[in-house]
RNA sequence: GGGCCGAUAGAUCAGCCUGGUAGAUCGCUUCGUUCGCAACGAAGUGGCCCCGGGUUCAAAUCCCGGUCGGUCCA
């Protein structure tokens, strides 16, 4: 359901903001004649609502006010809500591991949807705050681009998230009021602005369905804070209050420090000794007076609107008395170190949390970030260390999230390994277009796109590479619209994907899971509660596992009155199980039914369940602490785990994980299972429990190997893991950038593996005749041999071409005025053919025709002097047609053959006349 | 998750469209030239044409399926 701003626009009025902080203050409502909003103000004759672009820029630039940096900041928020009754929680992680519809955290309210806010479990605290890091990288092109442009732009920033939530249940929040009076004491205590310095702009926030009225704090010409009250959703077509109203204000975190600071960007305010240190490295100093006039100007930027900067950057630099190239020069790489140091920074952050620069999914944005660190050093000819930038990012970062320093080693390898990969690509890169150069192609848009998309070779690349050698490369201004277009136009080519079978419950039955409770537990009693379209049984409790967390269901019997029925598929549909049944015979509603597990195959499936999760932190000890599940799935056959890893596990490596993982089987750990409150377990054990997805509900089922390995997960697991019996890693492989595939066997499955490997090995060593332990040396050996022999054949054959057909050891016959060599000899194709070429070579004007049988076939091979005026193709192809297949050839050689071999002297008794009628 | 490109000598690549004796450059080896080196000249060395199937008399080449790598986008 959607609505236009305009309509939600008529449903708020005057009341629908006007607070008692309004009320009691005096603030008196006013139209914006630029912007056209509402806003509250206590200057009555304030004629702007304050904002950047109704105030013609940022004006706090240069102006002190109390001066706090990222920490200071953090620190002041924090105690000051904590003082008015808030509680402070941790943030979370940046890689959105919770949600499986986006790749990073890009809001504080992030953290707490879906759930909290369907109301399916409660929030950590109410009200709370929250210090969320946040990723934003935009989805186009031009997004990343910008930063270091518009001085505010970045693509990592903390949203401080103040949220509050209301619902029948959750008493214990605040509404409008008691937010603004917060937010005016925060902006006048503690950031110290008079009243009167304070404008609040009316607005609508609307997102994902919902909606609900906002009010936005200005002071300045900047944007300090806005307070979203999400009040407001949908249902059949009508508004409707929501069940959950929810107090959204998102501190802009960086932005508040740089307001308070008033330097030029809100770089310098953020990360001083990032800035500072490229500038010193470079002996670069923008002019401080130029800088804050262009980052004046910069605020009035509308990135969000326009594509193509390019324009409104030509008006800026009008503006400052100066043309776009002396802009340019003059600050660009000013901008170019702002952007270094926010990448590098994003990095350092994503990368702690688990993220890895790939081609697939957020990693592709995390690879682009390092590319342009990579690029703008380059084409502003930087010098500085690629790993103290990240060391100071790091280090500034470390102080309010001590675990980014914790991963500084990672970060350091991943970078490394990163820039290496894309220093192969420009190299390889280079290698193209000088190829393409020398063969004089031409440089047309097809060739541009082909080489950006294959070969990741940016059009400003190939005009560069080819300038160095003096040609001219035309680059379409609107290179990259062009090629959204494009991409466009392949997207709407693909097709939707097909839905999963739907079932349609008449209500949501409760099924009991008994499966939990004892694992090793096989039968059960319980009664049918419903029928599903003759086909599906709900029980009101049950052994059976449902598929679920990347575990496939159980299968088995049920037993009523006598009769056996068996059950082929077992799935959830929210907290109803559903039984698929091969037929339900006579089964009832209220009928008492006993079931039985396949045991053996329960027994399989956990086994090599319990081992993913012995094999995930074997993993992570092996390759490090960045490993992180990207994906699992068990059967009772195999198991496999998908995890975060930047190149492929090398065989000793896996070797050294299939060790240890079956150390832990050895020392036969205990594995606990409970239930635990959902935000105690996050507290606890922190986001790693998170390894297979996040799975619903207020309570997580909480997996614990002792002293090994804690993850939330709904499966079924042993009890101890010396159950396991044995693991065998069979293979891995890299199944994406970043992310490696690990093949698990456990138990039986294992055994058998082994087995086959050492009736592989004995097979090849039997038929070699050598003890299995030689057998690589021996075919080594063999394959040495081979082709040496193969090469020797090939030189005999030379020779016997030679002494055999050689003109002075062989007679000919003349047809008509030619010379002819008819033979029917020894050798494959290609063996004839150099016997052939060799017989011609004294011939002024001839042909020679060979013919022999190679594995029950007839190969019959043809050449002639350049001068012969016989038809060779002809006189091959009428002979193989004989044979029963088929020939030709170009030039002076012909070559084919048949299967009848049985033909072989007709086609000698032919061949004279044939020859005659074809030259 | 989707699209595109690639895999041939130790390295970089051509050949593939249009099936018919696998090539170039560099490297390496030997010889010559030189006091020696570089350079140069000559000869030579080096290929399971990624794997598996199919079509065909015949596949590096065409078709299908894999593997590995690269790249772009969401």
């Amino acid at each position: 359901m959607s609505i236009s701003k305009d309509e939600l626009k008529k449903r708020f009025n005057k009341d629908s903001y006007e607070v008692n902080l309004f009320k009691e203050k005096g603030f008196v409502r006013k139209h914006c004649p630029i912007c056209n909003h509402q806003f509250w103000t206590l200057v009555p004759d304030q004629e702007t609502c304050g904002d950047t672009r109704c105030s013609g820029g940022y004006q706090f630039l240069d102006k002190k006010g109390k001066d706090l940096d990222f920490d200071q900041t953090l620190n002041r928020l924090t105690d000051f809500f904590v003082k008015h009754g808030h509680t402070a929680i941790n943030d979370y992680p940046v890689v959105a591991r919770w949600r499986p519809d986006m790749d990073f955290t890009i809001a504080s309210i992030a953290d707490f949807q879906p759930w909290v806010l369907e109301g399916v479990i409660d929030p950590p605290a109410n009200p709370l705050v929250v210090p969320q890091m946040c990723i934003r990288t935009g989805g186009d092109f031009s997004d990343i681009d910008n930063i270091g442009k518009t001085a505010r732009h970045l693509t990592s920033f903390v949203m401080f998230g103040q949220h509050s939530f209301n619902s029948r249940t959750l008493t214990q929040g605040y509404w409008m009021d008691r937010c603004l009076e917060l937010n005016f004491q925060f902006l006048t205590e503690e950031l110290g602005l008079k009243p009167e310095e304070i404008s609040y702009v009316e607005g609508i926030w609307s997102g994902g369905g919902n909606f609900g009225p906002n009010l936005e704090a200005m002071a300045y010409g900047s944007e300090l804070v806005n307070n979203v009250f999400i009040a407001y959703g949908f249902e059949n077509n009508t508004v409707k209050k929501l069940d959950m109203q929810v107090i959204d204000v998102g501190w802009g975190l960086e932005r508040v420090s740089w307001f308070t600071q008033g330097t030029p960007s809100i770089y310098e305010a953020i990360f001083p000794k990032a800035i500072d240190y490229l500038q010193k490295e470079n002996g670069y100093k923008a002019d401080h007076k130029l800088l804050v006039e262009y980052n004046r100007l910069a605020g009035l930027l509308a990135v969000e609107e326009v594509k193509d900067l390019r324009e409104e950057r030509k008006l800026m630099a009008k503006k400052l008395g100066m043309t776009y190239e002396e802009m340019l020069k003059e600050l660009g790489p000013q901008e170019a170190i702002y952007a270094i140091a926010d990448h590098a920074r994003t990095l350092s952050i994503t990368i702690t949390d688990g993220a890895i620069p790939s081609n697939v999914g957020g990693g592709y944005n995390l690879r682009v970030l390092l590319r342009r660190i990579i690029a703008l050093k380059e084409l502003y000819k930087l010098q500085f260390s690629v790993e103290k930038i990240f060391d100071l990012q790091i280090d500034h970062l470390s102080v309010s999230y001590p675990r980014v320093k914790e991963n500084r080693d990672i970060i350091h390898k991943i970078v490394d390994i990163e820039t290496k990969r894309y220093e192969d690509t420009k190299t390889s890169g280079r290698r193209i277009v000088s190829q393409l150069l020398q063969k004089k192609k031409e440089f047309n848009f097809a060739t541009l796109v082909d080489l950006y998309q294959n070969n990741g070779i940016n059009p400003l690349m190939v005009k560069e590479l080819a300038k160095e050698r003096d040609v001219d490369v035309d680059v379409p201004d609107d290179f990259y619209i062009k090629i959204e277009e494009y991409l466009a136009q392949q997207a709407a080519k693909r097709k939707e994907k097909e839905e999963a079978v739907e079932i349609k419950l008449d209500k949501e039955y409760e099924t009991k899971p008994l499966f939990y409770e004892d694992v090793y537990q096989t039968e059960f009693e319980a009664k049918i509660i419903a029928l599903i379209d003759n086909k599906y049984v709900i029980l009101d409790k049950t052994l059976f596992y449902p598929t679920g967390g990347g575990q496939i269901h159980d299968t088995g019997k049920f037993f009523v009155e006598e009769t056996e029925l068996q059950v082929v598929n077992v799935f959830r549909k929210a907290s109803t199980i559903l039984h698929e049944l091969e037929t339900v015979g006579k089964l009832k509603e209220g009928m008492k039914i006993k079931g039985e597990i396949n045991a053996k195959r329960r027994m399989d499936i956990m086994r090599h369940h319990t081992a993913v999760h012995v094999v995930n932190n074997a993993a992570r000890e092996v390759l490090g602490k960045h490993i992180w599940q990207a994906g699992a799935d068990k059967t009772e056959y195999k198991a496999r785990l998908d995890v975060t890893h930047y190149q492929s596990i090398s065989f000793e490596e896996l070797q050294k994980i299939e060790y240890l993982a079956n150390q832990v089987v050895l020392e036969n750990r205990s594995v606990d299972k409970q239930d635990v409150d959902r935000d105690d377990a996050e507290r606890d054990f922190g986001f790693q429990i998170y390894q297979g997805g996040v799975v619903p509900g207020k309570s997580l089922h909480i997996v614990a190997i002792n002293d090994w390995d804690i993850e939330a997960c709904g499966g079924t697991h042993l009890n101890n893991t010396g159950d396991i019996g044995i693991i065998k890693l069979p293979s891995s492989e890299r199944i994406q950038d970043g992310v490696v595939r690990i093949e698990i066997l456990a138990g039986e499955p294992a055994i058998k593996y082994i087995q086959t490997q050492e009736s592989i090995l004995r097979e090849s060593s039997s038929e070699l005749s050598v003890e299995p332990k030689i057998l690589p040396k021996t075919v080594k050996r063999f394959f040495k041999e081979w082709k040496e022999q193969k090469k020797l054949i090939e030189n005999l054959n030379k020779q016997i071409a030679e002494l055999q057909f050689s003109s002075t050891k062989i007679a000919s016959k003349k047809i008509k005025d030619e010379e002819v060599i008819i033979r029917k000899t020894e050798g494959n194709q290609k063996e004839l053919i150099i016997q052939a070429s060799e017989a011609i070579k004294s011939f002024d004007k001839g042909l020679c025709i060979l013919m022999s049988e190679v594995q029950s076939k007839i190969v019959i091979v043809g050449v002639k002097t350049p001068s012969s005026s016989a038809d060779i193709s002809g006189i091959i192809k009428e002979l193989s047609l004989i044979a029963g297949g088929s020939g030709g050839g170009k030039g002076d050689l012909a070559i084919g053959g048949g299967p009848n071999t049985e033909k072989i002297d007709e086609i000698l008794n032919k061949i004279e006349d044939i020859i005659t009628s074809k030259i």
